[in-house]
DNA sequence: ATGGAAGATAAAAAATGTTCGTTTATGCGC
DNA sequence: GCGCATAAACGAACATTTTTTATCTTCCAT
């Protein structure tokens, strides 16, 4: 089978979205609808996706049915987000990500970071972090919660206790107009509570919809989070808590990236 | 500009990018595609990139392809030894299952088995078992190893220090002839030793070719194990220290077993 | 002069595009 | 619901383009 500098992509596509389509991908690469069944039929060869009629999907097993909605749910605007956090994120740190899709979009952007030391509870995000050879990944012990592979319980919050983090990234399931981080997990309010009390700097990544859910168990406040990573200007309310207690807020399209087009002539660095 | 500061700049470049090609290059240093391709053809050489067609990648994914193959060694073995063991697991008790894609063919054969409770350092474990709802997993803390998703280190065994297991199912790199059980790694010795210590009794599943391998670390000998699963007979030496330690030996396929068919038809989904 | 590094050229290899017949989904009429 | 028609998607074979490899030449610093 030859190489591609397709095939990677087109993986980590799947990872992100949880499926990839024929069209998606033609338009995506800018070639033929053939190059691309060539470049699927033989990543279903090797087991890394599984064909469908029209595209491929992730080498379900079943588990994930509900867990995939649930990460296609806002899936732009946590990209945008994950994007914006892994730029504030600097290299050769440890850094703890905790059980969520946004951390696990974060996880996707720090491919290609280096010489992190990154502490999760999230399954996920360990198989997503096994493909960047500069981090070391070290994984929390817990009972392992089958809806969004997290792991939870008195092990989790325990084998925290034994780290300091330089940061802290933590989604949440809910926002409250107060400045209030809500989740749905009492179990995971406890492992979330450690981690925060482990860490010199806390980041909080979640997008404008978790002002609308509502949830019971209070994780924290916002002014016990350094930075705020979302999608759209929260509430009056919200921004003014935020400026009282020194929470900056960070917004994801806010100012247009250039990214793109610097990165012929980008720098030197190493 | 001389080779010696392109080089360290392209796998800075491959770092951040995830990816380089030719043109890309080209245009950066102001060369021409061949000089370009010589460097990629000697980073790839010295195994710091991967070669493709029009660039190159990390080599990432290289991991990943020797676990794989690892995995489809032996695998009809694997799988008659698994059933064999699987068969021989009672419901409702607490069982460690550790590194080793014996120890995974287990796992699955353990999705229809009830009120177990599964301890595991082995990531891969969590995810196939996290299908059987009938079954609590705990995954140990420890540090990612990417090799083959197994969590090792200090951390693992402290975590498994603090658990009673009925049963521990253990997987090894080789087998010697005098009753030595091998690894090749000596993170992996510790835990296993640990697991031992804290199980009321110990399975061993490993195929024939293990006999035929050598490792540099000894978790435990053979007299330590209640039953050691196999599939073909073991020298005479071996048989013989069983015999006198009260290990009995369980082979797969000794006794014809009536499920024949349906083990042909199934595959291995993975 | 000489040796290493970059450039040039042509033949070989690989990837991609094109076309076509076949298979598979989907919607419609009954 | 069931079969049938239709359109879309698929896979194979071949043509085309791009990339690679091998070989040789040129340039520059020692």
């Amino acid at each position: 089978m030859g190489q591609t500098l397709r095939k990677p992509e087109i993986i980590g596509i799947a990872r992100r979205e949880g499926k990839v389509t024929v069209d998606m991908l033609v338009e995506h690469f800018g070639v033929t609808p053939q190059t691309i069944r060539r470049d699927l039929t033989e990543l279903a060869n090797s087991g890394q996706l599984e064909r469908v009629h029209g595209g491929a999907v992730l080498p379900s097993t079943t588990v994930n049915i509900g867990y995939n909605e649930r990460r296609e749910l806002n899936q732009s605007a946590k990209v945008d987000i994950a994007r914006l956090c892994a730029r504030h994120i600097p290299h050769d740190c440890s850094v703890f990500l905790n059980i969520g899709t946004t951390t696990e979009a974060i996880a996707t952007e720090l491919l290609h970071h280096q010489g992190l030391l990154v502490v999760t509870n999230n399954t996920n995000i360990a198989l997503i972090l096994s493909a960047n050879p500069n981090v070391e990944v070290v994984v929390t012990g817990g009972n392992l919660r089958r809806s969004d592979g997290g792991l939870v319980g008195e092990l989790a919050k325990q084998t925290i206790a034994q780290f300091r983090f330089d940061l802290a990234v933590i989604g949440c399931s809910a926002l409250s107009e107060d400045g209030d981080i809500l989740d749905f997990d009492i179990q995971e309010v406890g492992v979330s509570k450690a981690i925060i009390r482990q860490s010199q700097a806390v980041f909080l990544a979640a997008d404008a919809s978790k002002f609308e859910r509502r949830a019971p168990a209070k994780i924290a406040d916002l002014s016990e989070v350094d930075v705020f990573f979302t999608d759209k200007t929260p509430s009056g309310r919200c921004r003014e808590f935020c400026k009282m207690h020194g929470t900056e807020i960070e917004m994801a399209g806010e100012s247009p990236q250039p990214h793109q087009a610097r990165r012929a002539s980008s720098h030197v660095a190493t």
